[in-house]
DNA sequence: TGATTTTTGTACCGACCGGTAAGTAATTTT
DNA sequence: AAAATTACTTACCGGTCGGTACAAAAATCA
């Protein structure tokens, strides 16, 4: 067995830190979308050129991909910690608040790389598009299972269909997203975080 | 001065019907948005070729323009009339139930091409980006004007936000499009319409 | 009929697309 | 020091991008 954590390796070191070019194609899908970025885009940003992309990340789509995962780990850490907050309410009113605060976040592209990356784009994108379908759908799914929990726990009413439940706040979240692209701003989206909350059976 | 309403023209007749050709191209723009939309895509789709599409319609991006005004006044034709309903809930009314009837119908494609035609993209589609977002916002503007007549009509209360309440219904019916994209039916968005409407104050 | 006007099809433009071959530079291993 | 391994730079690949020049075709006007 090889040694375990050592960093070190054979042949010419790599030049750039993989995880921040990483961050900085993040940075340019979001703003661009998939069909809008070009591999020029990427590699100026990123400051290296096509096939130290190409040997470090694949391709533009797999380079695509784990700017997504960077994305859920990083600017979009909001959203799993909410669930698992104590109650139902608790866990609506962290997202959308963390939503608020996140999307309008002028550090960084508005919106929500997850739904603004491929949301109508070409056939060469057409993969890229369902597997941020499939995030989407995950999300939502997570909320379902949780606010299911919330009833046996008895903090949320039997009475509430925890799909519709988890379906409206997943529309609220993902308008908020469209919202900020039209310059919102996180208090405004706030506001909208506040009234949310008022559909919302306690 | 030329006999005005009369059809015919010096020169070789059009072979092909504008009307029905934008059709077409609004349709591939919808779902491809305009980055990922080539202009062999079009010409395909509304079965001329490129001198056609050029000489008829000015360049890509005059097109994809005409197509949104051609959205507005045919797909998306629930919008303005809601406008006009008595109260400002029965405006709220219509205007979800009318959007969950229209974003998800197979009959076209899901969502809606003013969120989703350019919501990231290139630096080329800048303008075109631009103009989605204006549109948005006027659509949002009109909300805020009917909201004010409604408060000052008695059937909206004075303590509520006019603002604030626009950009809450702005936000769901947005957040509608991004969950027809992710496939919801009709059925569902109207469970989320259903929603929404219990935070609208009466 | 002939001149004029407009649309059509074909064939092409330079620029850029995503992706890669090949040779050189930098490091570790032996 | 030599061999092996990996990354970097340059220069290029075929294909497609949005857009157009040009000439034949089809209509009206004189």
């Amino acid at each position: 067995m090889s040694a375990v954590g050592s960093s070190s390796h054979v042949g010419r070191p790599r030049a750039f830190d993989m995880d921040t070019a990483l961050e900085k194609a993040l940075e340019v899908f979001w703003r661009k979308g998939y069909d809008g970025t070009s591999l020029t885009d990427l590699t100026e940003a990123m400051g290296i050129n096509k096939p130290s992309l190409y040997a470090a990340f694949g391709n533009k789509e797999q380079l695509f991909l784990k700017a997504i995962e960077l994305y859920e780990s990083r600017p979009c850490a909001f959203f799993m910690p909410a669930l698992e907050k104590a109650t139902a309410y608790q866990v609506a009113e962290h997202m959308l608040y963390g939503a608020a605060a996140n999307m309008a976040n002028k550090d960084q592209p508005q919106g929500c790389v997850v739904i603004q990356g491929a949301l109508s784009c070409s056939e060469a994108a057409a993969a890229v598009k369902e597997a941020l379908i499939n995030r989407r759908l995950d999300g939502q799914k997570k909320l379902v299972q949780r606010f299911e929990r919330a009833k046996a726990e008895g903090d949320l009413p039997l009475s509430v269909d925890a799909e519709t439940l988890a379906r409206y706040l997943g529309t609220v979240l993902q308008g908020m997203a469209i919202q900020a692209n039209n310059g919102a701003t996180s208090e405004q989206l706030r506001q909208v975080a506040e009234m949310t909350l008022q559909a919302f059976p306690r």
